[in-house]
DNA sequence: TGACATACTGTGTGTAGCTATGTACTGGTT
DNA sequence: AACCAGTACATAGCTACACACAGTATGTCA
């Protein structure tokens, strides 16, 4: 046996949010932060992201040119401040267009055909055939 | 040995979609279908998913017993139909309820504090989590 | 007979989060 | 002073996975 981590539901959980925190972690920084504040910030919110992931994922983007960063000495010990750039913030406008659509687009294929129980909002854009598809025009 | 996008929106964007990819299979294998229709059908409601991936993915979850699969003959070529077993109605359900849970929490991370540009209003989906954001950490 | 769409399989590569660990400073307690 | 917990940042190895880029094979139509 010894038969780790066989429950994939977990795994899929995470997969979901990793497609998020660099959103989430955009969308904190429009503030300046430094990696351990903005952490806590995030989980206050219900998104918690380990500090392995944070501070290499900081790094990151600011190695893409989306965010700025500068050491501040206040009382306590240096802290690392990153800022959205200006490529970071336009950076943020299109990912949250991508982000609502994706969320429309996702709202309407769970709730495609009819599913009991719960709802969450409105779903009316799709005209999608269930069948008659076995033709395709191209140019 | 290509190098392709250095533009990191369109990887983020993927990162976006990777993480959905598995719940929107999900939510089309209610009914059986085989890989390619399933993908026509992703496509046709704005969810493109590439060969290279789907397929794996198809027998990755089958390996993870949520989905069930089998061999079909008609009219065509021999197609290999899935469809969601009962682990796997049970684990889309969790999946779904993950899905609307982080919705919300992105919702309120981007909407955190006023950006102009667009706003989803409509989106009070979630009475979930009234919790208290404006979390500002001032040393 | 070719050309193209259909339908599935396989391999390689790059990205990136997670766990675990390391370093260093601070403030409080004994 | 020595210790320890919390703060703050950093790195290494592991793992998972989407995608590109092939292949293989069948069906249909000009």
């Amino acid at each position: 046996m010894a038969e780790r981590s066989e429950d994939p539901t977990i795994k899929l959980e995470q997969e979901l949010r990793r497609g998020v925190i660099v959103l989430a972690t955009l969308s904190q920084l429009r503030t300046a932060q430094y990696g351990y504040s903005l952490r806590q910030a995030l989980a206050a919110q219900g998104m918690a992201i380990e500090e392995g992931t944070l501070y290499p994922l900081l790094r990151r983007l600011e190695g893409q040119g989306l965010l700025a960063s500068e050491w501040r000495i206040e009382d306590g010990p240096p802290r690392r401040y990153y800022t959205l750039s200006a490529e970071g913030v336009k950076l943020y406008g299109d990912l949250t267009a991508s982000w609502r659509s994706l969320v429309a687009i996702v709202d309407a294929l769970i709730e495609g055909d009819a599913f009991p129980g719960q709802r969450a909002s409105q779903s009316e854009s799709q005209p999608a055939s269930p069948t008659a598809r076995k033709r395709k025009s191209t140019p």
